[in-house]
DNA sequence: CTGAAAGCGCTTACAG
DNA sequence: CTGAAAGCGCTTACAG
């Protein structure tokens, strides 16, 4: 069932379906009504690749989540395994359904990958596309949020970014979050407080200033063997603590995500200690799945559904700076207590 | 930058770009190496729906998953938001990307979007689809079945279905899981042996032929007041297994899924037991999440690489009725142990 | 308000 | 082996 035999049985010419089928105005109610009326009929899809062609934009979007191991061992957290992309990709498949837009999801491993992305979008393919997870300061990204495609992008772009007033952004505070989780502590009674970071991503960048941030405001000086690089996951996170424990016992971590905090409480237990008696810990972004640990862990929490929602709503935004925040907020659970003298 | 200009630039006719573009033998090496050399320099990539509109089918797979809540009440752990759902995403992202495809994802909550979706088939829109999680029986499953689109079913056509005959499936073998999860049992010394079912799809429905066939084979009479109905879901689980502990006291409780083995585990807890010391808890799935506990499940794993490998690759098989089975492998841990005497 | 016609960028018989 | 041309099913100026 095509436009033509629509437009034959309903009397009408293909201009005439085609402007039902797309809601123009220029259409009498009578008429309008007569043509729906076949198209209901016979369950009349437009076919999606000719109106793509003919110049209307696709009902898809796309979720680019970055895949890049950068620590050369294999990870089985990365991209769409990790357990903070799965949450968000379901967000985004919900805020996207909402609006009647559906999601094509693309893991990026290689930087080649990119390239093939754009051509989506100068074909319209895609309507727009959301970006999570790659690098600060990637060139390849750089260079595709000057091409003014229709793209928001997740944590990607700071007030420093050369790109900053040409792109969509959703930030998330992570400077706040590190902060607020520092403070935290130190209102607790803590002042040796070690900080495991992520990796090469905004999020984890500002987190880590957000630590410092706290740090110098409490007059507490920041010391730098006290700031290990986690990579934001389990395993390194795990190692790395059991010697950053032994070498200089801090008497409480924060973690910049909560994958880490997971690998951080395993080291404290292996090695005779518990949390949050012994050491406190706070981890960050309250994954859904950390209920079901039977320690509740203190945490960050950034609204996923908000951030999806946030996203989505941007890409619908006709200004090609538009831009969101969010706010993360601290979910105090029984991981973290008062230093004891 | 389109066909017409490269065929231009490299003195050929478009019909000889689109020729070597689709890798047809009947061109020359030479000519293919000179326009391959354009392409490559002017990073030309077709216009999909151009190839789609014009016959060929598109490089994009669609991932269909039930979000369909027969309970009434709300549910966070649906669709993609459930961990089961949000791992198999992930496989299939990666199965499909190997094979140079796109995976479109779409969570199906009411049946309209089913008709919706049989368009995309009809226009090439998508190479190929993958099901998953849908009720056993379900009257528009089985009308999209009798299509002969390229469809692959997870779990959703048995011997018993009319359309068995006529679908490509990927079948887990739920009742050999089942039944050997029930089997470890007995072979622990249990009797009381107590099952909480899923909700009304295939695996559901066969995880419980599996603990009826292990109980008779071994001459336990099979009594339905041990089997009660938890929705897959970890918060009816968890209310009805207090139930059904406190009006039953069974030794050995087999979850049709790892969720609700959690409820059921947290249920123990509350009554003042522990697993496995008073009562043996066998869960299903073995969800990568799982690892995060303190405790670990004894549970039966199927590997959704093994899954998603072999979904994708039917989508590739030209037979309209080729099959593959998962077979589900026991992994004990430390939920389970030998009945106190 | 409405239709005829051009055009979107491919693929594929068809003819040579 | 290769090109001219038709066709895929829409949308959209354009003319009326």
């Amino acid at each position: 069932m095509n436009s033509e035999e629509i437009a034959k049985l309903a009397n009408v010419s293909r201009s005439t379906v085609s402007r039902v089928v797309n809601n123009y105005k220029n259409v009498p109610e009578e008429t309008r009504v007569k043509v729906q009326k076949v198209i209901d009929q016979y369950e009349y899809t437009p076919n999606s690749s000719a109106r793509t062609l003919a110049g209307k934009a696709n009902n898809i979007i796309g979720l680019f989540i970055a895949d890049i191991d950068n620590t050369g061992s294999s990870n089985q957290w990365l991209g769409a395994n990790s357990p903070y992309n799965a949450e968000l990709i379901a967000k985004v498949i919900q805020s996207c359904k909402r609006k009647g837009y559906m999601v094509l999801v693309n893991t990026i491993s290689e930087k080649e990958e990119l390239k093939k992305m754009e051509a989506f979008f100068n074909n319209r393919m895609l309507f727009g596309g959301i970006f999570i997870g790659f690098p600060y300061g990637m060139k390849e990204i750089e260079s595709i949020a000057e091409q003014n495609y229709n793209i928001v992008f997740i944590d990607q772009f700071d007030e420093d970014s050369k790109q900053y007033n040409m792109v969509k952004t959703v930030n998330c505070h992570n400077l706040n979050g590190g902060y607020s989780a520092v403070k935290y502590l130190i209102e607790l009674g803590h002042t040796k407080i070690a900080h495991v970071t992520g990796d090469n991503r905004l999020s984890s960048i500002e987190r880590e200033e957000g630590y410092k941030k706290a740090l110098k405001e409490m007059k507490i000086p920041v010391d730098s063997s006290l700031i290990i690089n986690g990579e934001y996951r389990e395993e390194i996170a795990y190692k790395k603590t059991k010697k950053l424990i032994s070498d200089y016992k801090p008497t409480a971590i924060f973690s910049a995500n909560d994958i880490m905090a997971l690998g951080i409480i395993k080291a404290i237990n292996e090695m005779g200690m518990s949390v949050p008696e012994d050491i406190s810990v706070i981890g960050y972004d309250h994954l859904k799945y950390s209920e079901w640990m039977q320690l509740d862990l203190t945490t960050l929490e950034v609204s996923l559904d908000e951030l999806s929602e946030k996203a989505v709503k941007l890409l619908f935004n006709k200004k090609s700076n538009s831009r969101e925040i969010c706010q993360p907020v601290l979910v105090k659970k029984y991981s973290t207590t008062k230093l004891k003298k």
